[in-house]
DNA sequence: GTTGACCCTGTAGTCTACTCCGGGATTATG
DNA sequence: CATAATCCCGGAGTAGACTACAGGGTCAAC
């Protein structure tokens, strides 16, 4: 397969070519050999590359933490260094979904508390946001 | 009650002095009287005011909707517009946990997939996300 | 009465992941 | 050959919610 310039890369990955730009800026995809003109020459791996990013962003690593991943493949680390940062995604996630379940809860039982119409200073959920919200805090 | 310095503001309602300003700027606190030396003079009511604002904060809404909410409040609006946007939030909140459990559930599976030791480069994890297509989620 | 805590304004920096812009060189298309 | 598309670089702007100065005035405690 030929080398690709970032704009065939960009499209053929379903990326865009400033944010490939912004990726070798971050480390994310290494810095790829230049034609006589300057372009940039991306080998076909570079596809898997982005795919990989791609990937790895929609289970919810950051930008960062795709770079470690990406750091492990190319060391060839071993696979327990792999597993215990999906471990640790895994913990996060689980953290992010039971503080947004707790969130949703409130809200479901502070709107089933609002029925019908009348003035919002009465409302149920507004009295709520208006208690005192931190039991602990002194003064 | 004495009116309060911002900084005594701060300590009572849990706050900062630096955020309460920011507030301000962002129109959810109402600019106070000031004294004769040009600080900030708040009532008693700026307690509650930094209360509600942190309680709608443990419940998702940004502080653009923390603005709405405390508008509807200080028109006293029908409650029916608090409600609908207890329920808009809630719907926010569902989309976010539905998105956040399909990660973790990916990744549960790819961690259960990748046992013991070895090189990652064979490592199901990172096998999975240099697939060409997706683990899970549809191209 | 002097030190240190507190207050003022206004601006700038932080974090994340881009996204856009200007100005200029090169390549592809008709 | 003219024009459009693409490429280069460096830097600035975006959103959200703060947080941190800089530089200066004021107030409370010892």
């Amino acid at each position: 397969m030929q080398d690709l310039t970032i704009g065939r890369l960009a499209k053929t990955a379903g990326s865009d070519v400033e944010t490939i730009r912004y990726y070798e800026r971050r480390g994310l995809v290494p810095e790829p050999p230049r034609g006589r003109n300057g372009y940039r020459l991306y080998p076909a791996s570079a596809v898997a590359r982005l795919r990989f990013i791609q990937r790895a962003k929609t289970l919810g690593f950051s930008l960062a933490e795709i770079a470690d991943l990406l750091r492990l493949q190319d060391a060839n680390a071993d696979r327990g260094e792999v597993r215990a940062m999906t471990r640790q995604k895994q913990a996060d996630l689980d953290q992010r979904i039971a503080d947004l379940q707790r969130m949703r809860a409130v809200l479901a039982d502070l709107e089933e508390r609002c029925t019908g119409h009348g003035p919002a200073q009465s409302c149920p959920i507004i009295e709520a946001l208006n208690q005192h919200a931190s039991p602990e805090v002194a003064e």
